[in-house]
DNA sequence: AGTGGCTCCTGAGCGC
DNA sequence: TGCGCTCAGGAGCCAC
């Protein structure tokens, strides 16, 4: 499931792509993935338009064109967005294919949660999903103070606070569980009772965790592909996701796994106090 | 402001 | 082989 370091390597590898090249059509086999603005025709408004920049916002890829318009794309779940140099088949998953000067890009999405809204460039950092995004981890002015203030507000369990996007954006299920084996903490503690000391490990694990997710290439846990259509590495670096049950890499004993925010949680009791 | 439940979806994995 | 069940989950929404 794309998190921010597979968004990241999306954005990468379909810049290098994709970068300068124009949209001679647009064709749509799921409409509901494709959301236009008002009632305008989506494949109208990106007909002709060339792809002039990439930027990414947490779990968001912000692709802008020519005309002013941004596309806003959030993979969620199974989410793809590939390019292909050569005319490829569209497959039973293919909701939206780009018919580009040189090659083809395609959206697909097994279980059709993700989304490419048309949104005026303008305005895209107002529309609601992005507006109440919290900080980018990796900026530079993301410090550890910025986590301590806005997890002081909170008054959940410490993953539920990590998954809340608007308390920082790109954490998901996989890098929130990581960061926190990394920072010796149990994800049902409540934010509440965070040390000091407690809160800097955790920002620099979320910072070493994310930033080695992207050297990585992202996680191809099952779904994941960047956009040449190749797997990430990080799974093999994973210490607690989609181990419960299995020896904890760093004492051996068993991993507890447990639903915490409503979200399959694995954790080690021994390492994580 | 918190949690829990539901919704959107499909495929994998399991028991029988 | 195949049926039916459970599970996976990001985010928006609603009720409490």
């Amino acid at each position: 499931m794309p998190e921010l370091p597979e968004v990241e390597s999306i954005k990468l590898t379909l810049a290098k792509n994709t970068l300068g090249k124009k949209i001679l059509d647009a064709e749509i086999f799921w409409p509901p993935a494709a959301v236009s603005i008002a009632d305008l025709d989506f494949a109208e408004l990106v007909k002709d338009r060339v792809i002039e920049n990439f930027d990414r916002r947490g779990k968001y890829l912000l692709i802008g064109l020519n005309n002013g318009i941004t596309m806003i794309v959030h993979f969620r779940m199974t989410g793809r967005l590939i390019y292909y140099p050569e005319k490829q088949p569209v497959d039973k998953h293919t909701h939206v294919v780009f018919y580009l000067d040189e090659g083809e890009m395609h959206y697909s999405d097994i279980r059709k949660f993700g989304r490419i809204q048309l949104v005026p460039t303008q305005k895209a950092s107002d529309i609601s999903s992005l507006a109440k995004l919290g900080p980018e981890p990796l900026d530079e002015c993301f410090a550890f103070d910025t986590l301590g203030q806005r997890l002081a507000k909170k008054k959940s369990s410490i993953k539920a606070a990590l998954l809340d996007q608007a308390v920082i954006a790109g954490l998901g299920n996989i890098y929130a569980d990581e960061a926190l084996f990394r920072a010796g903490i149990l994800p049902g503690r409540n934010t509440q009772s965070l040390k000091v000391s407690e809160i800097i490990l955790l920002y620099n694990s979320i910072c070493e965790v994310l930033t080695e997710g992207i050297n990585a290439r992202g996680t191809s846990f099952r779904d994941y592909r960047d956009a040449d259509g190749n797997r990430g590495s990080f799974q093999e670096n994973l210490m607690v996701y989609g181990r419960g049950g299995m020896e904890c890499k760093e004492c051996g004993s068993l991993l507890q796994r447990e639903k915490i925010a409503g979200r399959t949680t694995v954790y080690c009791s021994q390492c994580q106090k």
